[in-house]
DNA sequence: CTCGTTATTGAAACCGTTCCCAACCGGATC
DNA sequence: GATCCGGTTGGGAACGGTTTCAATAACGAG
């Protein structure tokens, strides 16, 4: 990164390059551009040598003005604090990165009012795309982008009458192994704990998914919709679970509500871990460190975000015009000490 | 949010809007600018109407242009995967929100290359401040957009030669109080745990504040400097002090640490969290969790996001202009399990 | 030697907004 | 009645680039 000569003075336009170097401004946005093999060896070396000596770097903003490309992607997250979501964007920025975008993260906490404002103020940056990971399932906001003609991809949640890409986990596949796992370990009565379904797609296929294969399976079961800011909805449960059925085991659905459960199952006393099977959705940090470790089903998010980022690519380069579709990737157990039977 | 008539057309300009309501496009600029006042309500509630029925909203990236102001922060965060780093932003998100900015969050992943390409890319879109959250002490780069009148807010680490506000914990209280809590609860050796020091700034602080206090209390100390990835070295030190000396409590320097120390404690066995003490800075959500419950000496996330925020305001406005310098936070300790004696 | 072609280059319009400045208007002052 | 004034309003030049289109140069073919 050169220095710029002048102190504080502005920074350098492509008109003082023109100027320096003796040549026309667009011969100096050409160089910069896609046209830039036009330009003759000499003339080339002739910018170069200005740019250098100027330190310029164009303005994107002026840029995309007229030309329409801001090289800018906007990811909108539900939950910053929720691991999964981070690590998802993280794989996502770094595409993003590599394709010569930059990625504005923005986070909505969990608020459809934030997230309206938010969409409101990335509609003035006019962001090329956006990849959203949304906690309202109100898609009027969206769905009036989409029809812009703004690509969108959802990662993870579907949204209901929004004809976009989807990625995230495939949730089927991962509830079958979850439960053929704890039946492999010898659990006989399986629980799943969700979030409130409330028309929230992973939650729904989740749901669904354990009924579906819990009853294939001949195995007893039954599930629970928690609010996770109501701990004792979580306290009745445990206790409920290790007073009637000896070979429980939990499912939880996400992050959140592993830690939800972990945080009722310590306060139910030193012996819930050993009578009570723990298996949960998402891998955390913490898993191994909790109770006889905390077994998962991770979740492939380097690949969910990479993949957002190439669909999101594709439909912008007009190189992906299949219609909007769902690509559902598998994950991967860890077995850990919670899912151990004697 | 209203609907554009006319389908996918082009998003309407102020153009567009003057014509519709018959006045020059400098009154419809007026209308969304600091000068509305001056507009007649007669001119306003045209302007409004026409607003209201073409679906305006201006476009932020021109406005820039011509105005300088893209009302745009960048908050550069060393690691995403940081909870505290994750809650800092997030308070500084909702702070840059209710002024009107909109915070681009980028991450470099502890890799002072990508922050190089970031910072390069952030330059390009003229971002009006920096919150910066650093992992290379390489002051070259920020110090040139410094240079260039870039306000620039430090959080957490300082970077040398670089005079700009820095943000963050009261280290030498904090660590004041921890060394009191582990010495009101008997125990008679304290080992700190901080990653590499070299020469980052919270690292030396809280170090040399740890010998320093411990000098002055009169109490048995040694302190070491691990690399997070290298679990070898902790189990070493985490048997080492189960051996040695029995009652020692190791405080560990940050959340990685934390873990990392945790993962150790884990390892060697069962009985480790009733003969070692532990407490770490930062507050993670599963230290209730973990052993007796670790615990923790919580950062003022919330305080330290909004206070950077508005050092940064202050520049842009104006309003601050005081010398450069540091703001120091005091934190909250929470004690749990792993700091109980008998 | 003339003509058509292609490779370089530049002039000027344009992108959507802000901002400077001039124009206009009705009323108060002299 | 002319002048001045504060309050509104509009015209048009920026802003820093991209893009269209024309001009010129260089070159091979006929």
């Amino acid at each position: 990164m050169p220095k710029r000569p002048g102190g504080t003075s502005r920074r350098p336009t492509i008109r003082d390059v023109a100027a320096d170097a003796n040549v026309s401004k667009t011969s100096v946005s050409r160089y910069f551009g896609a046209e830039r093999e036009r330009l003759s060896p000499e003339l080339k070396d002739r910018i170069e040598a200005s740019v250098e000596r100027l330190g310029f770097a164009p303005d994107r903003i002026a840029a995309s003005l007229r030309g329409g490309r801001t090289r800018l992607i906007a990811a909108l997250v539900a939950d910053l604090r929720n691991p999964y979501s981070v690590a998802v964007i993280r794989a996502a920025e770094m595409a993003c990165m590599d394709a010569g975008y930059s990625l504005m993260i923005c986070n909505t906490d969990n608020d459809p009012a934030t997230e309206r404002r938010q969409l409101a103020a990335l509609d003035g940056y006019s962001v090329e795309g956006l990849i959203v990971n949304t906690a309202s399932g109100d898609a009027s906001a969206l769905s009036e982008l989409s029809e812009q003609g703004l690509p969108i991809v959802l990662v993870d949640r579907r949204i209901p009458d929004l004809a976009c890409d989807v990625i995230g986990l495939d949730d089927g596949q991962a509830v079958a192994d979850c439960v053929d796992h704890l039946i492999g370990q010898g659990f006989t009565h399986l629980s799943l704990v969700s979030e409130p379904v409330a028309g929230i797609s992973p939650r729904e296929s989740r749901v669904a998914g354990f009924r579906a294969i819990c009853r294939d399976r001949g195995i007893d079961h039954d599930w629970h919709e928690l609010e996770a800011d109501a701990p004792g909805a979580f306290d009745r449960l445990v206790a409920e679970r290790l007073a009637e059925a000896p070979n429980t085991a939990i499912l939880t659905a996400n992050g959140v509500m592993t830690l939800a459960v972990c945080h009722a199952m310590n306060r139910a006393g030193p012996d819930a871990f050993a009578r009570l099977g723990l298996l949960g959705i998402d891998e955390l940090d913490w898993c191994a460190l909790v109770g006889p470790g905390v077994s998962t089903l991770a979740q492939p998010v380097d690949a969910i975000g990479r993949h957002a980022v190439r669909a999101l690519l594709g439909r912008l380069s007009g190189t992906l015009t299949a219609p909007a579709g769902e690509q559902r990737l598998p994950g991967r157990l860890i077995p850990r000490g919670s899912t151990k039977r004697g």
